[in-house]
DNA sequence: GCCTATGGTCTCTTTTAGTAACCTTGTAGC
DNA sequence: GCTACAAGGTTACTAAAAGAGACCATAGGC
């Protein structure tokens, strides 16, 4: 690292290697403005991401999302619906039947995002299990 | 839905909608075994992705990864390095220098999730400016 | 002596997630 | 006529998590 190729470091001036190793994210607007940060703070949280799925299969309807993500609290719900709107992904229409019935159901924009997630999905299902052994691991040798 | 295809929903039995419209997401284990919902719950919150990010370039020592996510706080680090390592994405080796230097690096199971999540930050980068317009227009008309 | 750097931990405060009760309006049951 | 229930939320309250900042041991530089 600092000079030579000694695996064991020494003290060296590391801003030398933050410059050298990091630049992909030192590229990155610091904060507000990274795509990254922005989409994961979005997509990231617990429900989202559930949620984006339920749609995937089509339209529906308030309780029947709800239904379909059971652990989720109707007050959750509502935020993550509202987030998902604001940004787009998702579109609510209100029906004036008594009692109202409100319908969620994708954009557009928020069909383009199955892909990437599906690919994160199916990285999780194969390796679950990798996953799971490691953590195992981890908490057996404390 | 309930019978015909009338846009405007009267009340229906839900049940049979939950049956024929969200298949894939019934399908999935409720709650602790889901794939899904365990990878999320590692990757999704707001440091991982950008640790694994950092530590796609290389193997950084603690202070560097610090430094290059500019708003993390040291516990949050600590916490989120133990994380990522209890579930065998990354491995943390101690060498014996004064003071202490610590070196964290992704293991093999750590580089596979690079490509599901370049993936996902391609997308982000690509739709960042229309998830922003939409923002606007949400806020706009409140 | 004092400040710096290492990789953390500990305590405290603030933010966020989650729980449960309530709201409105109309229909159904009794 | 009274109670209950459904829809899609909102509101108050509580539990959990995130974040800020001081502290620790040890050694080197000035």
């Amino acid at each position: 690292m600092g000079q030579g190729e000694a695996a064991v470091t020494t003290r060296t001036s590391d801003s030398a290697i933050v410059r050298a190793t990091a630049p992909d994210l030192a590229g990155r607007p610091p904060a507000s403005d990274c795509p990254l940060r922005d989409v994961l703070d979005r997509i990231g949280d617990k429900w989202s991401t559930l949620t984006l799925g339920t749609l995937a299969s089509g339209p529906h309807r308030f309780s029947v999302v709800q239904r379909a993500i059971p652990d989720i609290s109707k007050r959750m719900l509502t935020q993550t619906l509202r987030g998902l709107e604001r940004d787009g992904l998702i579109a609510r229409a209100v029906f004036p039947t008594k009692p109202p019935s409100v319908e969620y159901r994708l954009t557009p924009l928020g069909f383009t995002i199955l892909e990437p997630l599906g690919a994160l999905v199916q990285w999780a299902d194969e390796k679950h299990a990798a996953i799971k052994a490691a953590r195992s691991a981890y908490d057996a040798s404390n």
